[in-house]
DNA sequence: GCCAACGTTGGC
DNA sequence: GCCAACGTTGGC
């Protein structure tokens, strides 16, 4: 099983929305890197929700429900989103101060690549996190 | 609101 | 195919 970190600004799409919906598609990527990365989830891998911009912080866990498929808001073929459903709400929220201060937390693209809306995560650094949020 | 980081576009 | 210009994201 894989695991993964994605953005949602939380004025566009907050975790609080989220579990009111119970499930969403993750659309919006328009970035390549981004792009592979949803293409590579599969069915029941683990993706944290990061609220970016305002909270700056972890606040939850959820599950790729479907595999990538094309994006319904565009018909450019580049483009896929997948299914999520909500998993847990984490007790405390993980902040990026919190990530960037972790030693174990170094290496991930948060902290190295802010600009990257969905990205990769080891399963300790998954661990880690929701070690933190406990 | 500013600016750094970085991806994309387009001229050559 | 290189690289400058430009646009976008996201932290501060």
């Amino acid at each position: 099983m894989n695991h993964w970190l994605v953005k949602s600004e939380p004025h566009k799409y907050s975790w609080e929305k989220f579990n009111e919906d119970g499930r969403t598609f993750w659309d919006g990527v328009r970035n390549y890197q981004a792009r592979n990365n949803l293409r590579d989830m599969r069915e029941g891998d683990l993706v944290l929700f990061y609220h970016s911009n305002e909270g700056k912080e972890v606040v939850g866990v959820a599950k790729v429900v479907k595999e990538s498929y094309q994006d319904p808001t565009t018909d450019d073929k580049n483009w896929v989103v997948v299914d999520l459903s909500p998993v847990e709400t984490l007790k405390k929220t993980v902040t990026l101060e919190q990530i960037k201060a972790d030693e174990q937390l170094q290496n991930i693209s948060l902290v190295r690549q802010g600009r990257l809306s969905v990205m990769p995560l080891k399963q300790e650094e998954f661990d880690r996190i929701l070690e933190l949020g406990s």
